[in-house]
DNA sequence: CCAAGGGGTGGAAACGTTTCGCAGAACGTA
DNA sequence: TACGTTCTGCGAAACGTTTCCACCCCTTGG
């Protein structure tokens, strides 16, 4: 605590300070910062000082003032952080926000509608420039009140009764009617479906998928082996155990998320099942392919939907007026073992 | 766009907007806002008339004239938002921020620390209320800056050079030595050490536990087995690949980091090694116990470490201004098969 | 009935910055 | 030399809010 500078006693130095200090007025000195020409000699005599008093510029003071208005900030709504997919999509849309300079302000909903609604109210509060979300999907009048409000929206991952939204989403239909037709060409008759809470659009996308596939190769939709409205791993791995342990147990399973495909390998393994019951499951999980069988998937391009929002919403920032828009990314299909399991012939 | 308030036309409703309204004075908005107390018909009359002009309270305006001139968020300076660790990091600072109605910015320096530099300032300069870092630890000014500037930081991870910074990291070399210790008793003698880039302080740490744990057992270090410098699956997988092709290979491993374990385990399976060579690695993987063997690993609880984070810097919110702390957590050595892998008679 | 006290309200100032309008200097031309 | 034009720098105003302070009115005690 010798010469520092404001541990705890003196106020932070202001635009004015230096502005004294340099013996110009604050115009000039507001003007150096921001890069506007001034005359090399007292952008030197600016800079110095800045540097004496360890002037930091105030960011939160500057927007409120520019005439823009922009916090150079983007609110990107979760569903849960430590998810893998939310992770990933986290860093996609940070590095597309770092090249404009912008910084993200993330949060988590856990699929609660009330706490969407808490962050995207504090969100639009601190005057973020638009927002990338997740949506619960369970009420769209938040999304609405902020797009109205001016702070453009993209929704990411799930599409939105909201209005005048962008979205990006991925062609979830295609992928899982995709996923069964490889199962129907290996044998399978009997195929199971784990699907996650009804709330969220891409589970019933994805249950629909499954669905239309069984019907286009020609296959009973079994109502015994549909589990929706699975949340989690253990959910995922109970379901998986008690759709085995029926008499005319599937042959396979399409799980319809990437914890859900977890939780069925899971309750594979307990009960030795992971090289005769096939598995396919949509989005990709770090280490599917050291496992035995490999467990394949349906994968999703994270960094280019989070790439792809990002553009939108840069777009609107940019001044696009358009019509709301709407880019679905392709699946691609893995192969790594668990989804070529041929079906045995004595079930 | 027919009876909505401002797709782009009109200007924000502001505070005075209210007032006049509602008919009373600014002063009186404001304080039904913050809920300080005020005759009850007049609060309704403000509460009805901010309904009807959609008005939102401006933070960044707020904060900024503010007694205190808090923010009410939070930086948090991450290696790489995609990581499982920074993941699980992120999420647990937030729910720890949401307790106290903060929020969270968030960056990724891919242990660059030009741009662990560049998101410090720009934090800062944002006014967030502290700092978590996890820093890259090569070069500390910005921290020190950062914290005489009045920012508490907060290191996670890592321990720091800069001072007076409070740190949550776990015990790394017991942790390491323990593994070490357990190899041993499983008959290995040839141990090999997979250690991420040297700048990273835990890649040091967990290598002297390596090192500390073969002397207690006794056991040569072979320089040769000890790969350091590594970063990202790929080169764990390469520098791997050529331990086993040794012509003493080891017949154990010891991975400091979690991509590292991933990239071991790849070569391995390559090798069709996996059931002989034992490994160990750094930190849980998501899907570890699915595979067989089961990768064991030596494991740090991450919500723990992101709550004790957060709460040293609340502490500090709160006006603590005690010397710097450092708390140590215990790692929890999982045992799931990869690490009980006996040493081969013939090898 | 009056004076003192107190709770509640409103207008103005302030937070640190950008932007506006203006003044003064510098420069070129008549 | 005088004048018009361009350019650069300066102080003041403004952004939307909180806080300070003065004021008013009502209550209460003498």
């Amino acid at each position: 605590m010798s010469s520092e500078q404001n541990d705890t006693g003196r106020r932070a130095a202001t635009i004015r300070d230096v502005a004294t200090m340099a013996g110009v007025g604050i115009a000039t000195v507001s003007r150096v910062i921001n890069g506007k020409p001034v005359t090399p000699d007292l952008a030197e005599r600016v800079t110095r000082a800045a540097e004496r008093l360890g002037y930091r510029q105030d960011l939160t003071a500057s927007s409120l003032r520019r005439a823009d208005r922009r916090t150079h900030t983007l609110g990107l709504v979760l569903e849960d952080a430590a998810n893998p997919f939310s992770a990933a999509l986290h860093r996609a849309v940070e590095d597309a926000a770092a090249e404009r300079g912008m910084l993200l302000l993330a949060g988590s909903t856990d699929e609660d509608p009330v706490r969407e609604r808490g962050l995207l109210k504090t969100f639009t509060a601190r005057r973020v420039d638009g927002l990338i979300v997740v949506p619960t999907g369970q009420n769209y009048t938040d999304l609405d009140a902020a797009r109205r409000a001016g702070t453009p929206v993209v929704c990411v991952d799930r599409r939105t009764t909201a209005p005048q939204v962008d979205t990006v989403t991925v062609d979830n239909r295609v992928g899982v009617r995709a996923a069964v037709k490889r199962l129907h060409e290996a044998g399978h008759r009997r195929m199971a479906f784990l699907g996650d809470l009804r709330s969220i659009w891409t589970a019933e996308e994805r249950y629909a998928g499954f669905v239309e596939g069984l019907a286009a190769v020609g296959c009973v939709l079994h109502p015994s082996l549909v589990r929706r409205g699975l949340h989690g791993a253990e959910a995922a791995q109970e379901a998986t155990r008690e759709l085995l342990a029926l008499t005319h147990a599937p042959t396979a399973l399409v799980s319809g998320q990437n914890l859900l495909t977890v939780g069925a390998r899971m309750a594979l393994q307990e009960l030795r099942l992971q090289h005769r019951v096939a598995l396919i499951g949509f989005d990709d999980l770090p280490m599917a392919g050291l496992l035995e069988p490999g467990i394949s998937v349906i994968a999703q391009d994270h960094s280019a939907i989070g790439r792809e929002a990002a553009d939108l919403l840069f777009d609107r920032l940019d001044g696009e007026r358009g019509p709301a828009r709407h880019r679905v990314l392709p699946t691609r299909y893995l192969a790594r073992g668990s989804g070529e399991i041929p079906a045995a012939q004595d079930r």
